[in-house]
DNA sequence: CTTGTACCCTGACCGC
DNA sequence: TGCGGTCAGGGTACAA
């Protein structure tokens, strides 16, 4: 799916053109896109005739939340939690997308101004689920800290990765230590504060944990100034492509020269996903 | 608790 | 042109 910066930007796009309409109606193409335990149609009902309120992220997933028009005041009794996970993608406008482009309709959320919103996910892999708040509030307590707020300090960092043998790179891919980081912005963080990806996460060092922690957010801020990253499939809203592709330091650069010392960069696989690093910048040993 | 593996699904790409 | 293998911004279920 895409990472943080990737769902950010959608959700900026989206809050302002969605807040305040009422979904008159729903039509779902392949029913293994609504997740969770209700069915297509529970799903369309439970939605139809909601007016959705201001759209909000947390990690990679959006969140709709859904009021009831009798009274739209009061907090959402319920939501639309949309998971984009590898190749969900969003088109909002009153007629469908092209074809050509827009090949795989999953889920439509027909609109009160006319417009609908288009889901679109090539394998299927994401989807959306309706959940009452307090059932969504409990699945959020197992997430990590969000990496782009003010508690996530170096000291609440050090506290993660404290006596953590796993490597770094994939403690910060585990959602339940910090949330949002992906497969693309693991690495290009870890080359950032130049810590090598394999190293057990407790073993960094007060200055490494320090580094690591202002990469994370480095990075993650200047891919959602970008509009995100677009390597393959993610598109922000209506097909468009972001642009942070073009600053990827490591990520994707095999065998490239490093853009600091023109060592080659290597590929290695962690928990089975292609971590991408210098070796001569991001040495296996502890570094001040 | 932790870690690793298989799996969900389609499409693009590479080597033969 | 076809075929098989590999890989892809993710997450979950299950086994060890």
């Amino acid at each position: 799916m895409p990472e943080l910066p990737e769902v950010e930007t959608i959700r900026r796009e989206l809050a302002p053109e969605l807040a305040r309409r009422r979904i008159r109606a729903v039509r779902v193409h392949h029913d293994d896109l609504i997740l969770g335990p209700a069915s297509p149609a529970e799903f369309a009902r439970a939605v139809r005739g909601r007016v959705i309120g201001e759209a909000a992220r947390r990690a990679k997933v959006l969140l709709l939340p859904l009021h009831d028009p009798a009274r739209a005041e009061a907090p959402a009794p319920s939501l639309i939690r949309v998971q984009l996970r590898m190749t969900g993608r969003f088109w909002l406008a009153a007629s469908p997308p092209d074809p050509a482009e827009f090949r795989h309709p999953g889920i439509d959320l027909a609109l009160d101004d006319g417009r609908t919103l288009y889901y679109d996910d090539v394998r299927r892999l994401g989807g959306f689920e309706v959940l009452r708040a307090e059932t969504w509030a409990e699945i959020e307590r197992d997430l990590g800290p969000e990496p782009l707020e003010a508690g996530f300090t170096g000291a609440r960092l050090a506290g993660i990765l404290a006596g953590r043998r796993a490597p770094i790179k994939n403690v910060l891919l585990d959602q339940r230590r910090v949330a949002g980081v992906g497969n693309i912005y693991a690495s290009e963080a870890l080359f950032r504060a130049r810590i090598d990806p394999r190293r057990p996460a407790g073993s960094l060092g007060p200055t490494e944990v320090a580094r690591l922690q202002r990469a994370i957010r480095g990075v993650l801020r200047a891919a959602i100034r970008g509009s995100g990253t677009t390597v393959s499939s993610y598109r922000a809203m209506n097909g468009r492509s972001g642009t942070f592709q073009n600053e990827l330091r490591a990520y994707g650069r095999e065998g490239e020269p490093c853009v600091r010392c023109r060592t080659p960069v290597e590929r290695v696989v962690q928990a089975g996903r292609s971590t991408y690093f210098c070796p001569r910048c991001q040495p296996r040993s502890r570094s001040a």
